[in-house]
DNA sequence: TCAGGTACTGACCGATCGGTCATCTAGCGT
DNA sequence: ACGCTAGATGACCGATCGGTCAGTACCTGA
């Protein structure tokens, strides 16, 4: 493991942990037991040392959500699957975009996700009609987002087999996205 | 509306879009036409002002959580319909203390909100056997505050009617948390 | 042996932060 | 006219922040 990989590595943890304008580069630096400019050396500023930890999540989402069909596309199975599969992927990233990328649009590659998330909630709105719909989806996605951002702050993460958690939050998933039929007629009736 | 009030007004809108650490007492002075020293002649620091803030909230939490039987409280209708109603009531403190929580437990009042919901993860443990129940929980009511603050930070929450929203959160989480005898045979199955 | 690049560092910089304090003003009871 | 108090403020403080820079140690190919 270089240095390089350290840092990055003790920047996420702590980023994710006690916030970004929270961790002072000092603070990363003695943990790495190095000094600040060298931190500064390997990552031009805070911020470029930001988007190199949050990226390659971000790439990845964007990347999903270029493959999908916005009108049938959020209820198959295939885009569930890969949507939990890109959580658990990222698990580390996903509590500090979660739960910070609000406080940090003003930091390019943070204003970027929460463009994406802009982007999933005009998703639900193409692909739902009715407020009970988009709800749905809004608390299904965000609901296994946050908790598994919760899970991992909280340190639940390591008690949890990851297998069982995907099998668990896929069926969590189909239960709210493919209601049954009763439920359907009623939804409909109300609206 | 005295410069007290208009100040702690302020001062949420700030520390919910901005957040605590990126938004300073100068700013907050600035949006209310006074000096910072008069923000302070109000409220002694800049971490007693955001106590001034979160405290209802978490207080009508704490009150919440103490009137819950743990063994079967979570799954009674009174309690959702209390939770989702102090999501709504207390709705523009929820991003706050959803997105920002993990960050500031350095501070009393965001620990203590902390420590809240771990109280509440705990009741998951305690109402609750397999991981798979466990993950219900979570992404129920995860699921509502984060897609409740999700909606108040991009600006979604204007469109939608208060007592639609209420009416259809409660539908969601009763879905979710009474699944048909059809669903508990098969999770049981699978544990 | 020496030139050149890579990794790294201590000293330093300007800016900004939260917070203190002496001071000023305006209203009000006496 | 007086003193008291609440509200408000500019000047200032020490600390900390992200970032710059000149310089050092070390390795490597010519």
């Amino acid at each position: 493991m270089t240095l390089h990989d350290d840092l990055r590595a003790i920047a996420l943890a702590e980023f994710a942990t006690s916030g970004y304008a929270a961790t002072s580069l000092q603070r990363i630096a003695d943990l790495a037991g190095t000094s600040k400019a060298s931190v500064l050396y390997h990552f031009a500023s805070k911020e470029l040392l930001l988007a190199d930890i949050v990226s390659p999540a971000v790439d990845d989402l964007d990347r999903l959500l270029d493959s999908i069909d916005p009108a049938s596309g959020l209820r198959h199975a295939d885009f569930v699957e890969n949507f939990v599969d890109l959580l658990l992927r990222h698990r580390q990233v996903v509590p500090l975009i979660i739960n910070q990328g609000a406080t940090l649009d003003d930091v390019p590659v943070m204003h970027r996700s929460t463009e994406i998330m802009r982007r999933v909630a005009e998703l639900f709105r193409l692909a739902s009609g009715s407020t009970m719909e988009k709800l749905r989806f809004g608390v299904a996605f965000g609901g296994v987002a946050y908790t598994l951002a919760a899970a991992e702050r909280l340190g639940l993460s390591g008690e949890i087999d990851v297998d069982d958690l995907r099998s668990a939050l896929l069926r969590i998933l189909h239960e709210l996205l493919v209601p049954s039929a009763a439920d359907l007629a009623d939804s409909n009736s109300k609206d």
